[in-house]
DNA sequence: CCGCTCATGTAACTGGTTACATGATTTA
DNA sequence: TAAATCATGTAACCAGTTACATGAGCGG
């Protein structure tokens, strides 16, 4: 009925919902494939993760499916319910959710807390070894911004510029930190 | 023996032992605080999360514990063995781990792929509240470096100013979007 | 003595992971 | 016709989450 409660969607389940609705109708393979090829390494992207993903979506009534064909292949096209459209909604915000806003994770910072107990010349290995991989990165993300400069929408520039400037802060962080351990001795 | 291949730990695993390396010899108690109280809302620090991490570790070889007394309280303290601290430093790298440097997850940043779902209105609500909190954040975060900027060795430094790099960056995401969209109509 | 912090855990659950499995269709 | 891609799933596992539970010592 409508006003039931529902559960407060995963992550993940908000993406594959979200993608239902902006590519959609699609497959769950689609969902799967864009999630998989996506620059962020957040989601494997993998069919243990999407399928039950879909699944809990319907059971939900968030999505619904129905047999389609491309060509003679025949496949399950996925579509967001009104519901669903409200769940999402709901859950982008606003309210903004809290936990969307707090300071995201860094692995690579969580490892800088600890590379002290490093020997100084690994230290510096450490180092010249992330930032040329993070260049590496921005490089990347570039790459993928000129190449869909024209028709992109944007929101999904947005993201990719916020890709690009997430990379540029963490090479600053890697920098300074370099620097600093050069003019300390 | 020597040459026997530990399993990879996990993150919080690597932060759980890495602080009972610097901080310790300390309790479970005390690791579980200072996850708990970080700036980063990563990890809850909960008791269900800490304590079997502990344990695992443990297990493996990489810390070992010892009862002690701090006045009439009696408890455990931990410190990591030579297996421990071998453990850690192959975790830190170099070579640097390639799941660390990849682009990190930001469920804000998510959030904007779908922001066009939104009706404009809210579009612009959702970023003016967003961009509120993550000022906060970079207030909150300059805050805590100046307070302990006298002692702070470069890596914390270098932590606390990679987190105020990345909040920035998410500022000018959101400012360059707000933006996009008022230049836009 | 009452409430807070220190201190250590367990239980049920959840939503990811990798790896395995199958089969149809398309393309080189 | 062989290999790649499309398409959909399952199974075992794992490390987090929240919530619950207990008890000791310390400070007002």
């Amino acid at each position: 009925m409508a006003g039931t409660i529902t559960k407060r969607p995963s992550e993940l389940e908000a993406v594959v919902l979200g993608l239902i609705w902006t590519e959609g109708p699609c497959t769950a393979y689609a969902v799967r494939r864009i999630v998989k090829d996506s620059l962020s390494t957040q989601w494997s992207g993998s069919a243990g993760a999407v399928y039950p993903a879909v699944a809990r979506l319907e059971e939900r009534g968030l999505i619904r499916s129905r047999a389609q064909a491309t060509g003679k292949r025949q496949s399950l096209a996925l579509e967001p319910t009104a519901k669903g459209k409200r769940a999402l909604a709901s859950w982008l915000g606003p309210p903004v959710d809290a936990g969307a806003l707090g300071i995201p994770a860094d692995p690579l910072r969580v490892r800088l807390r600890f590379l002290e107990l490093l020997a100084p010349e690994r230290q510096a290995e450490f180092l010249s070894q992330a930032i040329t991989a993070i260049k590496a990165d921005t490089s990347r993300i570039k790459l993928d911004l000129r190449k869909r400069a024209r028709d992109e929408s944007p929101f999904e520039k947005a993201m990719a510029r916020g890709a690009l400037h997430a990379t540029r802060a963490r090479l600053r962080m890697l920098a300074e930190l370099r620097d600093a351990l050069v003019t300390e001795n």
